[in-house]
DNA sequence: TTGGATGAG
DNA sequence: CATTCTCATCCAA
């Protein structure tokens, strides 16, 4: 509803001012810092306010090898991987919210839960593990007062897509277990969408893929198609498309898509539900800040008028670069930008009301280092007036020069932007170019530290054995429309799958109760999780090359995992007592041979070792926390808690060494 | 590097 | 509802 029907029918309506964003970037923060202390990796990517990938591969695979497949029911999910207690109970039998894609492939073995099922069945468990994970961190966020979609998937593309499935409150998993079920799942996820919907085909792409789409399919046709309503499908099934087509017709567009490829060959691997790009890692430290403003209806034109707008903005942004560069106590810079830019358009004179961002032209300039200097008694007054009065103004006259048509003295500026940006980074574990490389230390302590701000609840994290959860999770799961999407990646379904959460429209129902209207995303036609509709295209010759890309992909003994799956282990432990040893010798990995293949009775072990097990208490503290027992096969220290996923650890690998 | 363009939320 | 504001990235010069 329009502010002015709404003013219609309540004239005391009182209209609050939305321009600030101050608290909705506060509370983006406070939710971003929260998700980034579940990561082990660090690897948590914002996009906009209210949008986070997660990539949590290594956290489910610690707790694939958890998992008890004996006892699926009472599950335990760990969330620290040095402490066991750390963590939630849930049910491992069933997804958490809600699934895309056909549930049943003759993958569940009696009582498995899918869990024995090859690489197809793997899969199902991580992305089962995931959702479960996704639902824990959801409930979170509830407890801050805030509610949030998620889809959860194997790809970032494919992960936010299927997030969108069940907004505004709800998870959606998209079940699809590559080489088992054909890549058809992500095919028809993929293809029912509109192209406008792909993530990374913007309008421009999208009204040239339209074009050739409809130039194609004239002959015989009988309606004209809506050029926004044609879909991936679609497309698709044009008989000549191909990558070299498409680099053709997208050559035109003068820049292209957004996620680093113009080719035709990656526009297609999107449409497809690839998606290679890794989840970046946190940054604490944006790569640019920027203030404009408009002035459409009352252009400036003196340059007074535009010197006190200059510095309004540069005041706005001197703040924004205190709260965002500095650390807390606003004690230090952690970050100086070097370049200061600045943008003017003209005001768009005629009806051409082209896009946002056109006409823009700007120039850029080395920012003075006094700026970093503490404002005086008069706060930052005299730094934004040099600034503007010996930098910005200079600047502006450089890009407009005056128009001597115009009576010499006019301008007509229909927008100003200041950006400071290509900053240099004090912190290295942030962005900038000045980091030395070397970060994964820095990253860990990062961690470490954003740990020590974690509230723990003992009643609500050291929830006890007989798998008591919050009440809330009880009450999610009731409602039909938590909706958990799992993403497969659809290229490489051989290799470890990434898991990453997006949690999206995270709708901020805080104080001021300003809706975010993610409710009108109910009742749209998104692919719904009942897959009845099974079109085959019958001459969809992108479809059969992805077949056969698929089956290639399958036959081709690719690179060993993407991106995450070789550098994150199964059981890197470092820890400060003498048990665990992270050598590179104990480091559990998938791929070593095991030393023996001799048949281990667990069974008999614990019970041999059962007193000791029981009354040992070898750590000394009265608990039997530290306890365990040292594994005959690998040689380490196994404590109790893991000793069943420890067995079930090397009965998997023999159970892969068959396969081989 | 700089500047323009595209795309995202 | 469309426009605005902000941030990120890519490409060509």
């Amino acid at each position: 509803m329009s502010i002015a029907s709404a003013l219609a029918i309540c004239p005391d309506l009182v209209i609050v001012d939305g321009e600030d964003l101050t608290p909705f970037r506060d509370v983006s923060k406070r939710l971003y810092a929260l998700l980034r202390s579940y990561s082990w990796n660090d690897r948590v990517e914002r996009l906009g306010l209210d949008e986070v990938w997660m990539d949590v591969s290594d956290i489910i695979e610690y707790n694939v090898e958890l998992l008890n497949r004996h006892d699926l029911e009472h599950s335990w999910f760990c969330l620290d991987n040095k402490d066991p207690e750390k963590g939630f109970a849930f049910d491992a039998r069933g997804f958490a919210g809600q699934v895309y894609g056909r549930e049943k492939v003759g993958l569940e073995g009696p009582g498995t839960g899918g869990y024995e099922g090859g690489q197809a069945g793997l899969l199902r468990t991580k992305l089962l593990l995931a959702s479960h994970l996704a639902l824990h961190l959801r409930l979170k966020i509830e407890e801050e007062g805030y509610t949030t979609a998620c889809g959860i998937s194997t790809n970032k593309l494919l992960a936010k897509l299927v997030g969108n499935v069940n907004k505004p409150r709800n998870q959606t998993t998209l079940l699809s277990l590559g080489p088992d079920d054909g890549e058809e799942t992500v095919q028809r996820f993929m293809g029912s969408h509109q192209l406008r919907k792909i993530p990374g085909i913007g309008g421009k792409t999208a009204a040239a893929l339209s074009d050739y789409f409809i130039s194609q399919s004239k002959p015989g046709s009988s309606s004209p198609p809506n050029p926004k309503e044609i879909t991936v499908d679609d497309l698709l099934s044009c008989p000549g498309l191909s990558p070299s087509k498409l680099d053709s017709l997208l050559s035109s567009l003068s820049s292209s898509s957004s996620t680093g490829t113009g080719t035709g060959k990656h526009i297609l691997s999107l449409l497809q539900g690839h998606d290679p790009s890794p989840v970046k890692p946190a940054r604490s430290i944006p790569t640019q800040i920027s203030i404009e403003d408009t002035y459409f209806s009352c252009p400036l034109v003196t340059i007074e008028q535009i010197r006190r707008e200059l510095v309004k903005i540069t005041g706005s942004l001197l703040k924004r670069m205190k709260t965002d560069l500095m650390d807390d106590d606003k004690k230090r810079w952690l970050a100086r930008p070097k370049t200061l830019r600045l943008t003017t358009r003209p005001r768009t004179d005629p009806k051409e009301g082209r896009g946002y961002g056109y006409g823009r032209v700007s120039k850029s300039q080395g920012l003075p280092g006094y700026v970093f200097n503490n404002g005086n008694a008069h706060g930052d007054d005299e730094i934004v007036q040099r600034l503007v009065a010996e930098t910005l103004l200079p600047m502006f006259r450089e890009l407009n020069p005056l128009n001597p048509r115009k009576g010499g003295k006019e301008y007509s500026i229909g927008l100003l932007n200041v950006c400071v940006t290509n900053m240099d980074s004090i912190d290295p574990t942030t962005a900038g170019g000045g980091g030395s490389g070397g970060g994964g230390r820095d990253i860990k302590n990062m961690f470490m530290r954003a740990r020590e701000f974690t509230v723990y609840d003992p009643e609500h994290e050291h929830a006890d054995n007989t798998g008591t959860q919050p009440e809330t999770e009880a009450e999610l799961l009731e409602h039909s429309d938590v909706d958990v999407d799992v993403d497969v990646h659809a290229g490489d379904p051989s290799h470890d799958p990434d898991l990453n959460l997006d949690m999206s429209d995270t709708s901020y129902e805080s104080s001021n109760g300003k809706a975010r209207g993610s409710l009108k995303n109910n009742d749209n036609g998104d692919p719904s999780t009942t897959n009845h509709q099974q079109q085959q295209h019958p001459v969809s010759t992108i479809h059969e090359q992805a077949q056969a890309q698929a089956q290639a992909d399958r036959d081709t003994n690719h690179h060993l995992g993407t991106n995450m799956s070789t550098n994150h282990y199964y059981f890197h432990i470092e820890d400060d007592d003498e048990v665990w040893d992270d050598s590179p010798d104990n480091v559990w990995n998938h791929n070593e041979e095991e030393p023996t293949e001799e048949d281990i009775d667990y069974d008999d072990l614990r019970d041999a070792e059962g007193m000791s097990c029981v009354n040992g208490d070898s750590d000394g503290d009265g608990d039997g926390d530290g306890d365990g027992i040292k594994c005959p096969l690998c040689n380490h220290f196994i404590p109790l808690f893991a000793l069943s996923a420890h067995e079930r650890f090397h009965s998997m690998e023999e159970f892969e060494g068959e396969l081989d």
